[in-house]
RNA sequence: GAUCCCCUCAGAUGC
């Protein structure tokens, strides 16, 4: 505002860090009023700088906004590539449209967009995010006759899904036909079995998978633990859990809110209330 | 100085 009295007229770059502010700290009704700013000077990012605003707008899940953006900008003459529309496929899906995700889907490759295997990733995890396991499946399946390889995030993101559908075993069988292909599980792929694991009240099962990562030189991250310590707590096994809290900090690793969350509450359920609270004075 | 990161994809707690 100082600049503008000043009679200075911000440039793109400066739009795009203000956009960025606002957006990282979500201020959507900010965002609307610089991105209004921005077209009414006729100011232009470059694709690059386009797909950020893109995604930022997405990820306040002003979508819609950014999809008009997007029409805006096609008028006057911008090529969007594949990550433009990927990101937005990808905002659809958050705001839980995924009729247009997958329209967006069909239409980008009409506009010389190929699709990629984010393209696919993104689609299959909003079907699986909404438990239309069957969908991400027959996608899995399409990308692969598209000559499309399927990655470590694609196997993933359908472990996943199979797991919120309570699919347990059918996500283990892929788990393990990953180990045989050259796609080898990830901390992420681990973690997410684990914890699966740990709210199926199989806990033993989740420690022998975590045992594994050792064995596999997967380095375990706060995600991981997080999950380990969470099922520890809800199986009433507070020293174990308190065990790999500890663990956390000798790997080199920075407890989260989310893991100061599940200890505390696992204290507080066990009547353990002096650990929880020191553990709380310990967070700031 | 080089490499990595630097536009898009997967996992944890509670509400």
């Amino acid at each position: 505002q100082e600049m503008t009295e000043k009679g200075i007229i911000p440039n793109v770059v400066i739009y795009l860090c203000l956009m960025q502010g606002v957006c990282s700290s979500e201020l959507p009704q900010h965002a609307k009023r610089l991105l209004d700013d921005m077209l009414a000077r006729n100011i232009s990012p470059n694709l690059q700088a386009f797909n950020v605003l893109i995604n930022a707008l997405c990820k306040l899940g002003l979508v819609t906004e950014s999809h008009n953006f997007l029409a805006f900008m096609v008028e006057r003459g911008m090529l969007p590539n594949t990550t433009t529309y990927n990101t937005l496929i990808k905002g659809y899906c958050l705001i839980q449209r995924l009729d247009k995700a997958k329209h967006l889907f069909n239409y980008m490759s009409t506009q010389g967009c190929d699709h990629d295997v984010v393209s696919y990733n993104v689609l299959i995890n909003g079907y699986c995010k909404n438990q239309e396991i069957d969908e991400a499946l027959r996608l899995l399946k399409e990308m692969s006759k598209q000559k499309i390889d399927p990655n470590v995030v694609t196997y993933t993101t359908i472990i996943h899904g199979l797991c919120l559908v309570s699919k347990l075993e059918d996500a283990l069988v892929i788990f393990h036909k990953m180990q045989d292909c050259g796609d080898t599980a990830n901390v992420v792929t681990y973690s997410t079995l684990i914890d699966t694991l740990c709210k199926h009240e199989r806990v033993n099962e989740a420690l022998d998978l975590f045992k594994l990562m050792d064995d596999r030189h997967v380095a375990p991250d706060v995600f991981t633990f997080t999950s380990i310590i969470d099922g520890l707590c809800k199986a009433g096994e507070i020293d174990a859990a308190n065990g790999f809290f500890l663990e956390l900090s000798c790997r080199g690793l920075q407890p989260s809110v989310c893991t100061y969350t599940a200890m505390i509450g696992g204290f507080c359920r066990n009547k353990k209330l002096d650990e929880a609270e020191e553990l709380f004075l310990k967070m700031e």
